[in-house]
DNA sequence: GCTCTGATGTTATATGGTGACATCTGTTAT
DNA sequence: ATAACAGATGTCACCATATAACATCAGAGC
């Protein structure tokens, strides 16, 4: 079976393909995508697991002479949210790299929680039946979020 | 249209409800409902709101003459989470009481950004549509969180 | 060049959560 | 009864996550 980010890729590739995709959506919609908001996307790309906003502040701390503030980094990851740009996980405390910025925007994950690896899911499914389920209560969604915690195809079969 | 928790209703009645199931579950499994782990369980179901683990933490404080350790809280709502006595809302970083301890737990809520009210579900649909998706994909499903953020019925109509 | 707005820097602090180890308390076996 | 043990709690120190308040800076438009 295919998975969705196999463990060897190019990432390099995820990487260029992420930060033109900003450059893009940024420059039509006239939002700043500024060098401080540019590396901490970067940074948040270096991996497909969710990073926490200190480790993304460590190294922001290592490359410049000076120590980066926390705020730097939040202030950074603000306008990445807003912009549809980062996905913030809210059982990790942690941020993720949006696969589809742009476009749709479901908020459905599936973590690993062996190899700390997050897909992002867009499942038509699961946004109809979480849409049902809440106007069906007179609840007006505004923001909804799925995290599935388990066990990646990758991770279940140490002997392959 | 009714509402799952009506801003009005005999809260005293909910809470001896909570304590009144928490001493049989853990009676019949055996688990030990110690006072602060009872009065914790107390203090989570001050309302339907979740709660911050620091806001139990000073009413303990309060009521007893000397101040109480986090760790305490803590260690109180780990084991309460773990008898299904009490959901943890990731979104919020903050606990709820369970509605329906001992019995299914999909951990589904419906998140109010007004007034905070946390409503919980346990929609059959949304739980397949998610473990459809899931398995679909080779995960192998643990622990789904679905925490909608929105506006619950009684804060849709300010003028009613 | 002036001015305004939005971005960033600086300092301090709030909030949420754990590790390590000592002590206590209730249960069980004798 | 009591020894011995396991699980619960206390204590201290500390790490991790996040924001408030205010000053300063940089770029866009006039």
């Amino acid at each position: 079976m295919p998975h969705a980010v196999p463990h060897q890729h190019d990432h390099a590739h995820c990487i260029i393909d992420a930060l033109t995709r900003a450059d893009a959506l940024c420059g039509a919609r006239g939002a700043r995508l500024t060098s401080v908001r540019r590396r901490v996307l970067e940074l948040v790309w270096t991996s497909h697991r969710p990073r926490g906003a200190y480790a993304i502040l460590d190294d922001l701390s290592q490359e410049g002479g000076k120590p980066t503030a926390p705020l730097t980094v939040y202030r950074a990851l603000e306008f990445l949210v807003e912009q549809g740009l980062v996905h913030r996980i809210e059982s990790l405390n942690a941020y993720i790299g949006c696969i589809t910025p742009g476009g749709a925007h479901a908020g459905q994950f599936l973590v690993c929680e062996r190899c700390g690896t997050a897909v992002e899911l867009d499942d038509p499914c699961v946004r109809e039946a979480i849409r049902a389920a809440a106007t069906g209560r007179g609840f007006l969604v505004h923001r909804p979020t799925v995290e599935v915690c388990g066990v990646c195809p990758d991770c279940q079969e140490p002997s392959l």
